[in-house]
DNA sequence: TTGTATGCGTTATCAC
DNA sequence: GTGATAACGCATACAA
C-alpha cells in the first residue's frame, strides 16, 4: 500500500480511504490511485487488516471424519454458506481423537478465527472449558457437550431410532443386533435410548448381548457384525449407528456367506447418494444434511453479524426413515442356521 | 503479551524470548512469566505473528467438489498431512465454477497462505496468470494447467482408461458408451485418448454417437446414460469418467427397467469403500488416493521447507483396474431389446 | 540476561 | 478532501 501511495503521490491514508470508500476522494486522486494499484498489482493484505480490525473473516470447522458421508455433506453445505458470506473456513479433522481436537481448536483460536463450528469428539470436560473461555461464538453440530449451553443444531436421535427399530419390530424381528459407537457422545446415547424405548414399547426384552460397541470405523462394524452373527441365537436384523460401520457390517455378512435381506435385515443411520441404486438398497435414517448445514451456518453467521447476547439456541431437526429393501418380514427369512466358524478377513 | 509482561514485571521482549526460546531467560523470570501466562490464560496471537514473520503456517486447498468421493479422500489425506506438519488448511470448493475459483484463490492469497494446492476448474487462462504471479508455491493435483510448469501430481489417465476399455473389449463389447466431462480439464482429455487408443488397438471403429459429455454431476450421468441406452443400436457397456456420473448412470439403467450387468456392463473411474459390498459390485479404476494426497502434500511441504528453486516436479501415478462383477462377456447378455420410450424422472 | 526501539501493513483519529 | 500519526500484537536488532 505504501508503494501505491508513493506511485500515486498521495498518502497511505488516502489510499486506504479510497479502497474502503471510507471518505470520498477526488476524481483526480482516485484516478492516480486506481492506476497505481493496477500497475503494481497491489493486493490488500488481509492479515494486517485482521490485526488492525480484530476480525479475520475466517471460521474454524472441526469434524471427526470428513470421509464419513454425513460429515462430508455437512462440511460441504457449511463451506458453501460461508463462502457466500465472504468467510473462509479452516477445516480440521480430529479423527475421533481427543488430543487432536484440543490441539486443533487451540490452533484455530490462535489464528483468531471469528467463530467456531464443532462436531466434537471424546468426553466434553476440556472442550467445555475451551468453549466457555473462547471469546468467539461457537456452535455445536451433531454432538452436544454436557453442560455447555451454546448454540447447537442436533438431530432428534431418539425419535429417529425409535422409528427405525419399531419398523423392524413390526416386520416381526425380535432379536435386533445393535452396533453403536461409544456413549461419550450424545448421539450414541440418544440413539440407544430410542432402541430401548422401541423394545419396551413392543414388550420385547432388552438383551445386552445384542449390543456391540465400536469406535465408529468400518473395521468396528465388521467386528461387531461378526460377533453378532456368530451368536448361537443370532439376530435376524442389525442396526448400525453410522455409515462406515454399516459398510463393515455388510462385509461381515458377505464374508459369513450370508446375505441381506435374505438372511439378515439391515438398517443404518445416515443416508448416502447411491443407497437406492445398488443392492441391497439399504433402508436408512436420513438426516436432513442440507438443513443441518444451513442452520448451523446461519446460527453462527447471526452471531458474527453482531447478535452476541441473544440466549443460546438449540435446534432439533428430524430424521427420516428411508424404507428400501434391506429389511424383510422375519417369516420370509431363509431358515436360520447356526454359524459354526467365522474365519475370514 | 503486554499484560503478561506487566504481570510478570518484565518486558514484552523477554516474554517473547521466553516463549520462543530465542534466548535463555533466567529461572527467576521464567517462573514469573510462566505463572503470568497461566493466570491470564494468554495465547499467542498468530495473526500478529504472521504479520511480523511473513508466514501464516496456513495453506489453501481448492477442489471442485468435496462430495465427490475422490476429492473427499484426497482432501482428507492432505488435511492430515498438513495437520501433522503444524499447518492449518483453508478449504474452498469451487463447485466446478470458474468465477468461484478465481475469487477463492484471490481470497486465499490475500490471507497470505504460505502455499496453495489446486484441483482446478474450467479453462486455465486466468489461473495460469494467477499461479505465475502468486509468490507462494503452488502444487496442482489431479488436473494440470496448460503452460503452467508448477509442481503437480496427476494420474496416468490415458493408461488407466486404456486398460479399462481393453478389458471391456476383451469381454467382447464393441459398442461402449462413454460418459465424460468437458475436455477443458486435462483428465477428461487424457481419459478420452485412452478410449480412442484402446478402440484403435482392437480395430474397433470409433463412433461419436457413443460419447456423451456432461458437467461431471450425477444428473449429467443420468441424462447421458438415458440417451445412450435409448439409442437404436444401444451400447452393451458404459464407461463413466467419474463417480457422481456413474451413480446417475445406474439410476438411468434402473429407470429404464434394465439391469447391470445382465443388460449392460458398467465400469467407472474412481473407487469407493462399498464398491465390493453392494450389487452390482462395480468394476472401477481406483486411483491411489492415499499416495496422491501424500505426494501432493509432500511436494508443497518441501517447498515450504525452503526448497524453492528446484525445478518443478511432475509426479505421475498409476490407476488400478478393480475387476468386480459389473461387466459380463457380451454373449452372456440378455437379448438386446430396442428401448422404445424413455419417459422417467 | 534483559530492555528499548522499530517495523510488519492496515485502519482510524484527528488535524489541516 | 487530504495527510500525519498512532495503534493492532508480535519479533528482532541492538544496547545496556
Amino acid at each position: 500500500m505504501l508503494h501505491v501511495a508513493e506511485a500515486a503521490r498521495v498518502s497511505v491514508a488516502t489510499v486506504s480511504a479510497y479502497i474502503n470508500g471510507t471518505t470520498t476522494v477526488s476524481q483526480e486522486l482516485s484516478g492516480r490511485i486506481e492506476q497505481a494499484i493496477r500497475e503494481i498489482g497491489y493486493k490488500r493484505n488481509a492479515i494486517a487488516r485482521s490485526l488492525k480490525l480484530g476480525t479475520t473473516r475466517t471460521i474454524g470447522l472441526t469434524v471427526p471424519h470428513i470421509t464419513n458421508p454425513f460429515f462430508t455433506d455437512v462440511v460441504s453445505v457449511i463451506q458453501q454458506a460461508f463462502d457466500r458470506a465472504g468467510y473462509a473456513v479452516m477445516l480440521c479433522c480430529t479423527d475421533e481423537d481427543l488430543n487432536n481436537q484440543d490441539e486443533q481448536i487451540r490452533l484455530l483460536l490462535d489464528r483468531m478465527v471469528d467463530g467456531l463450528i464443532i462436531a466434537r469428539v471424546g468426553d466434553g470436560a476440556y472442550l467445555k472449558e475451551t468453549v466457555e473461555r473462547a471469546n468467539v461464538p461457537v456452535v455445536l453440530v451433531d454432538r452436544e457437550v454436557d453442560g455447555v449451553d451454546s448454540d447447537r443444531v442436533v438431530l432428534d436421535n431418539h425419535q429417529a431410532v425409535f422409528e427405525a427399530i419399531t419398523y423392524l419390530l413390526e416386520l416381526g424381528h425380535r432379536r435386533i443386533g445393535y452396533i453403536t459407537g461409544a456413549f461419550n457422545i450424545t448421539p450414541m446415547r440418544d440413539r440407544m435410548t430410542g432402541y430401548h424405548e422401541a423394545l419396551l414399547n413392543a414388550g420385547v426384552a432388552f438383551d445386552q448381548s445384542l449390543v456391540r460397541s465400536g469406535d465408529l470405523h468400518e473395521a468396528d462394524g465388521y467386528t461387531a457384525a461378526m460377533q453378532l452373527l456368530s451368536l448361537h441365537d443370532r439376530p435376524t436384523a442389525i442396526f448400525s449407528a453410522n455409515n462406515p460401520m454399516v459398510v463393515g457390517a455388510m462385509k461381515a455378512i458377505r464374508d459369513l456367506g450370508l446375505s441381506c435381506p435374505e438372511d439378515v435385515s439391515v438398517i443404518c443411520f445416515d443416508d448416502f447418494p447411491w443407497a437406492d441404486v445398488f443392492n441391497p438398497q439399504l433402508t436408512t435414517i436420513a438426516q436432513p444434511v442440507q438443513a443441518i448445514g444451513e442452520q448451523t451456518a446461519s446460527l453462527l453467521l447471526d452471531r458474527l453479524n453482531g447478535n452476541r447476547e441473544a440466549p443460546s439456541r438449540r435446534l432439533v431437526l428430524k430424521g427420516r426413515l428411508m424404507v428400501r429393501n434391506s429389511c424383510r418380514p422375519v417369516q420370509a427369512l431363509t431358515s436360520v442356521p447356526t454359524v459354526v466358524a467365522a474365519s475370514s478377513t
